[in-house]
DNA sequence: CCACACTTGGCGCCTTATAC
DNA sequence: GTATAAGGCGCCAAGTGTGG
């Protein structure tokens, strides 16, 4: 399946387990109404601050945009071969995120990504009713990773844990492509019972 | 000839506004 | 909820200029 229409599908679905119209996910996430309505129609490539943007409103992190929710019970393995990780471009600078975890339910997710030199993304994340902890973990080049008011650089072999409750951005200020290892989990902290 | 810097124009994302 | 138009913005490739 296409990857637009991967995301199309989960943020739809997303939406209507809140049972939030398209104007109230635009209000709570700060994403126009008619950006959400082509992104959910598959007619958009969204950008990762603004998937990010819906993510943090619908309270899940980014990667559950990524997740193949249609997936019958007899194909479900605990393998994820590499031919079929869902891989997603970010068309506004270029990364490149390869979601490797099988389940979409399992209590850590991996993902791997690839960065461009000289790109930079950020993302607004404020606070959600989901403690999302993550670790970066360098495997090529360098990152500069700013969360809140503190910035790091990590090089390869360096481990960053971090909590997505702050703002924060991704940089590679270097001439070379950068990689490294995502893991994540998500605590569901409370229900959010009427939004 | 080459290497580099700058400008130009096109394209895609995203917005607001409007109409249906 | 869908569809369209207009405009801002940033990226990128092609073209042009400059100095070696």
């Amino acid at each position: 399946m296409d990857v637009n229409t991967l995301i199309a599908r989960r943020l739809k679905a997303l939406r209507d387990a809140q049972n939030w119209s398209l104007d109230a996910l635009a209000e709570r996430s700060k994403v126009s109404r008619s950006n959400i309505s082509l992104i959910e129609r598959g007619q958009s490539s969204p950008t990762a601050t603004v998937l990010d943007k819906l993510a943090t409103a619908l309270n899940v992190p980014l990667a559950a945009l990524f997740e193949q929710d249609d997936a019958p019970a007899a194909e479900t393995s605990p393998v994820s071969r590499a031919a079929d990780q869902t891989v997603w471009t970010d068309p506004g600078s270029g990364y490149v995120r390869r979601h490797l975890s099988p389940t979409a339910r399992s209590a850590i997710q991996l993902v791997e990504v690839d960065f461009p030199a000289g790109q930079r993304v950020s993302y607004e994340t404020g606070a959600r009713d989901a403690d999302i902890h993550q670790q970066i973990w360098m495997l090529e080049g360098a990152m500069e990773i700013t969360v809140g008011d503190t910035s790091w650089r990590l090089k390869p072999g360096d481990c960053l844990a971090m909590r997505l409750d702050s703002p924060n951005v991704f940089r590679n200020p270097t001439r070379k492509r950068a990689r490294y290892l995502v893991a994540l989990t998500t605590f569901a902290v409370n229900e959010r019972s009427n939004g």
